[in-house]
DNA sequence: CTGAAAGCGCTAACAG
DNA sequence: CTGTTAGCGCTTTCAG
């Protein structure tokens, strides 16, 4: 069928395909176009409709006699016919593609979301791009423009926080956006998290309650928002409740949710004496604590580790690291379907959605 | 024009977006054009042009005059035009998207390959549909039927293996496919891999020249080309070259490609007496160590592991996982680069390439 | 329940 | 260098 089938038009009848050998023997072909694909034309006339009839056949829908839906969609198999969605997404304005924003695919964190997204848009025939950002600006802007002239659906975006540039550039547009495991302090938008406050404020409870008091709280990047509005806040309400002062000091900044860059750490964390550490994302965590153990401090005894994503990595390292419990997978797969109702125009009851988080106990912690 | 006009509703319902002055005034409008989208002959219009050359000066051809582009490009801006893909995709018969199957994202692997895919997509304009297949066929055919609808340029796949009915199924398509970090046997499609039957080679020398005459092999599938014609035969000649019988009985699998997978293998491979293992995936191998250690094996005295991917994953866990390293990256990047080529009929010198390899011995062999 | 006809927004000959 | 004219393959009124 691949490129060697010609268009024959013989004696005014209808057309077939054919092997140009044939073609050639018979010697006399009116007319010969390459004729690649199969087109909703072709079912039309094979069974003798019209292609409103055909498009409403393989759509399903319901203005049409059983037997002729029967009858096209025989052809249909026959044929071999595949709709093309770009023509569909042209005539229709919806390509049933979605465009999703992530940092970086090789996090763990974001990879785990991501995959909650791709099931549950498989299953309501959907489709994602994909695009990485790095949580980079300049790269999100740009990644939303190409998404538009896509003409995708939807977007789902990732990325911690989203800047005034984004924001602006994502509300001038009509499509629906939701954030996945990523706040909105404006509250703009849709979106599906935990809620961070109370997750962290529950996690440094528990350190406090072992007896440290100078703990330490580290993420990537302390400004963004879901950190600075929530998690940070929820360490402070723990501190707060304990009577212990609050010290910016204990703030550190990891500049990348890496390995690498949480292992770097150490000497400030030393420095600054503290026994224990909150850590906003499992990567970082992971290296803050190698780095630990690795100079012949011990975790917990000497020191303490807590993190936040629970991503499998958690269960790697040695010891296993505490964790707030997240459900990632769920977070991504929400996500994706208020953004599936979002883009039918079915109501929704919750714009913002918090889903339950808790509080797993290893060996990283007393 | 951007998103400028709106319904307006005046009874009383709220959340109305005007911008029209004299709507506001009214008061009273019922209904308004939804005016969204400015056309390419919107901007042919005001430029005084025709559409055919306002398509040329924004798709920069040649054929036209510097100031008539000017002119045009200035109109683009004005009037913030957006060329629409699908409209172009379907008239050019050019989507600039590729479908890339893999098999999770979750994966650290794959998920390396993806991101390199992803950076040199975006670096040639292209853009990515990402589709999880769990390497299974069923999947696979399906994915590759929607992408085949959705027209894409080009095909990048990731799973370890090529099915009979997946391979014929991209035979029969005309689209150029890619092979990233997966082999077919048969070699009929482009590929980019390492030469992992060299890779494997030169690691269980490695563990034989410690002492080993024991040492398992161990994959998520056995079966599987990749593994079976490949890996496996780099560990047999191994053994050949030392002398050392080969023993259906080492080779071990692990079902999956997970942690959890590897973690259960313990038994198996005590009860054979192994005193090392090769191991085809770092998540597995991760499990397989860890296992060990935890009950009270000690890595890499009493056994020896050495993995394959050299995933951040191997700098994470302790000890730390000596494995062949190879540029995952890359494999994406480049596999990403052919595709670019073979999608614009270039010429390819080389139709599967073999990037180069490593090996790093790190703490968890001898 | 079915058909005719009019596009969707753009590219691509083909003239000029 | 620029305009005219056909479509690309499908959905969607609007009639009947």
């Amino acid at each position: 069928m691949n490129g060697f089938f010609y268009y024959l038009n013989v004696n005014g009848y209808s057309a077939i395909l054919v092997d140009n050998k044939s073609i050639l023997k018979e010697g006399r072909v009116t007319k010969m176009k390459k004729k690649e694909t199969v087109t909703i034309y072709d079912v039309a006339r094979e069974a003798s409709v019209s292609m409103a009839t055909v498009s409403r056949a393989i759509n399903h829908n319901h203005n049409v006699k059983p037997e002729t839906e029967k009858k096209v969609l025989d052809v249909v198999k026959r044929l071999n016919y595949r709709p093309n969605d770009v023509a569909r997404g042209l005539a229709s304005k919806k390509t049933t593609t979605v465009g999703v924003i992530i940092p970086n695919v090789t996090n763990s964190y974001f990879a785990a979301l991501a995959r909650g997204i791709d099931d549950i848009a498989e299953m309501y025939q959907y489709n994602i791009i994909l695009t990485n950002s790095d949580g980079d600006e300049k790269k999100e802007l740009k990644a939303l423009n190409t998404l538009y002239s896509k003409q995708v659906d939807g977007l789902i975006f990732m990325g911690n926080e989203i800047s005034e540039a984004v924001r602006s550039d994502m509300s001038n547009e009509r499509i629906p956006v939701v954030l996945a495991g990523s706040v909105d302090f404006q509250n703009q938008f849709n979106s599906v998290n935990i809620d961070y406050r109370k997750a962290v404020y529950a996690q440094t409870n528990e350190l406090l309650k072992n007896g440290n008091d100078r703990v330490a709280f580290v993420a990537s990047h302390l400004n963004r928002s879901i950190n600075k509005d929530y998690r940070i806040e929820g360490y402070k309400d723990a501190l707060r409740d304990a009577g212990i002062p609050f010290r910016k000091t204990l703030l550190f900044e990891a500049n990348e949710a890496t390995y690498d860059s949480g292992y770097k750490l150490r000497n400030k964390l030393v420095q600054e004496e503290v026994t224990a550490a909150i850590v906003s994302n499992d990567d970082v965590a992971a290296g803050v604590m190698n780095s630990m153990s690795d100079s012949g401090i011990n975790v917990p005894e000497q020191f303490e580790v807590a993190t936040s994503d629970n991503t499998k990595l958690t269960e790697m390292t040695r010891p296993m690291l505490s964790t707030i419990t997240q459900p990632l997978y769920d977070i991504g797969a929400v996500s994706m379907r208020l953004l599936t109702k979002l883009m039918k125009n079915e109501e929704v009851s919750e714009r913002n959605i918090l889903l339950p988080f808790g509080l797993k106990d290893r060996n990283s912690t007393k």
